[in-house]
DNA sequence: ATTGACCTTAGACCTAGCTCTAAGGTTACA
DNA sequence: TGTAACCTTAGAGCTAGGTCTAAGGTCAAT
């Protein structure tokens, strides 16, 4: 049985961390001594293993309840239910690395269409750019490229 | 001159984001009538054009301000601070799309691994990954393999 | 018995970028 | 003159996941 900071201790996540993730219903110590402190036995640890592991691969608090609420009842839970969490998760990320290219792509033009020296801004490729507003569409890169700005 | 309403109408965004812009330095109405409405000219326009391109890519509100000190004395600055910003920005969301790159692949390794279907999850091979912590170190997939859950 | 390290709780604070509400003043049109 | 649609401000609320503080109780070692 730990207390709190031992399990601190042992799985990184801080003893405020603990009781949040206690608030949030993910957690749990399933003993508390007279006066109140939290012992945490192998099963809660367990739990507590788990949470961390999800949390790392970036899953929210709210999958991890779903996730959590599978564990504990695996009978009566399907691989299905488990997958569907997990492939929404997976859309959701790859939505956000399709933000994320877009942004990238666009970045790297305005960073190949400047000079990048000591020259003064007054004619900066990017500054017109942003000013221009190149990127009312998806066509970022034909619109620069039109503009004669990338090298 | 445009009052509020006939600015958000032009550049999409609401009153209240303009508003909120303003409370933050990045944009302003030139002129306010004697009961202080605001009154955008068309170079207050073209500065909310600037800031709704710029973070359209991604700038922060931050990075705006210091793209905009740029913009309204370019004779004082260089492209070499332009292309820093700019840089960093880059650097920051490749960072960004490395994590989430590293998750869509745990993920993806997650689903393959799971027969996905109406199964009790009592052996569920996504759950059992993520009880045996297969993600403490950087070699999810060897591991994964290992574990012989891969197809 | 005292000290210092630990534990408890409720609740405030943080980021970033909005988004909305309340309470009241202004303007344009019928 | 009425009323609907607009405008103003200050400030609260939202998301997500913590992070921290205050005020106080407990425990172990000296």
């Amino acid at each position: 049985m730990l207390k709190i900071s031992e399990l601190s201790a042992k799985t990184g996540l801080t003893a405020h961390t603990l009781r949040f993730y206690e608030k949030h219903g993910l957690i749990q110590a399933s003993t508390r001594s007279e006066s109140g402190y939290r012992y945490y036995n192998a099963a809660d640890i367990r739990r507590v293993e788990f949470v961390k592991t999800a949390r790392s691969i970036g899953f929210s608090l709210e999958d991890i309840n779903q996730l959590l609420s599978i564990r504990v009842d695996k009978l009566s839970h399907s691989c299905e239910e488990v997958t569907e969490i997990t492939r929404n998760k997976l859309d959701e990320v790859n939505g956000k690395i399709n933000e994320l290219q877009s942004m990238q792509q666009t970045l790297q033009i305005l960073l190949d269409s400047c000079c990048g020296g000591p020259e003064r801004a007054i004619h900066c490729s990017i500054m017109e750019a942003l000013d221009k507003d190149l990127f009312r569409n998806q066509d970022n890169e034909s619109a620069l490229q039109a503009s004669g700005k990338v090298k």
